[in-house]
DNA sequence: AAAGATTGAAATGTCAATCTTG
DNA sequence: CAAGATTGACATTTCAATCTTT
């Protein structure tokens, strides 16, 4: 029983602990080697990214904060935080929600889509180099079934 | 083609774009709850609990720093950061290595070990029920092997 | 000079408290 | 009062520069 399933309170062992384990190594080289590429080629980091690529994926380029918060899985008090830094940079844009004065509507700016449209081709470059052309394509299949089985 | 691998420059699409993201929202979501649980229980974060672990699995309970830093993915300076705190603590101890006099030498305590062999049982509670019994066992073999084909 | 480790400064993100609008 | 967002203080980690030993 060197393998497989273990009972609460016993160690991890065998494919369970290389499940685990192999995830928290892949997840810091691979965002990594992104956060160095996508900075040093674009002066962009991994998060900052994500903010651009998320506001992208939005209706009409754009999302409230609390839903851009969300998706990036950001506290309110980080994504504020980014999105001043982002709008300093003039990547990005608020402004009050006309439906809801509480909130703010995050638009991307015309040097924001320009920067994003640049630096994804790196970070689909990168991703593909380290990640997915290592993989065949019944494990690409497999890992998607993997993370709808454990995500909720 | 509405899945499977693409060529460079195209979007990540399918099953590629499920295996990335699925890692990037499985991992902030496991190591948060992880780390919200060490924390509450056993005033651990995750960062503390590797270090600790990771010394309890070196020879005699104890690492140099560098070896230390590079098992835990550390930077030099994070790890004398992190150790300075542990010693307050009184979790580790440094002491000069006798072999070489430019590496200090950490061990476990005894405050320390005790703590671990404590946290160690939330830990492993935690990664099976919210990651590995989610899972079967063909599944927790194919990522061991995903792991093993990406990392080198 | 290179390796091991540390120091202080800077960047990044979280929490608690607060402000405004609904 | 609840929701959306912000503010300031704090914790953590990295980088560049430095110190000591090999």
């Amino acid at each position: 029983m060197s393998n497989g399933k273990r009972a609460t309170g016993e160690e991890l062992a065998g494919d369970e602990l290389a499940a685990w384990h192999g995830m928290l190594e892949a997840h810091a080289t691979l965002t990594r080697e992104l956060d160095r590429r996508l900075r040093s080629v674009h002066g962009l980091g991994v998060s900052e990214f994500d903010v651009l690529i998320t506001l992208f994926n939005g209706p009409g380029r754009g999302l409230r904060m609390t839903d851009l918060a969300e998706a990036i899985m950001f506290s309110p008090a980080g994504l504020t935080h980014m999105v001043t830094r982002l709008e300093r940079d003039r990547l990005v844009q608020r402004a009050v929600d006309p439906g809801d004065r509480r909130s703010f509507l995050v638009r991307l700016t015309p040097d924001g889509l320009a920067r994003l449209v640049a630096a994804r081709v790196t970070h689909n470059d990168v991703i593909r180099a380290l990640f997915t052309t290592k993989l065949t394509s019944a494990q690409l299949r497999h890992l998607a079934g993997i993370w709808a089985a454990i995500l909720p």
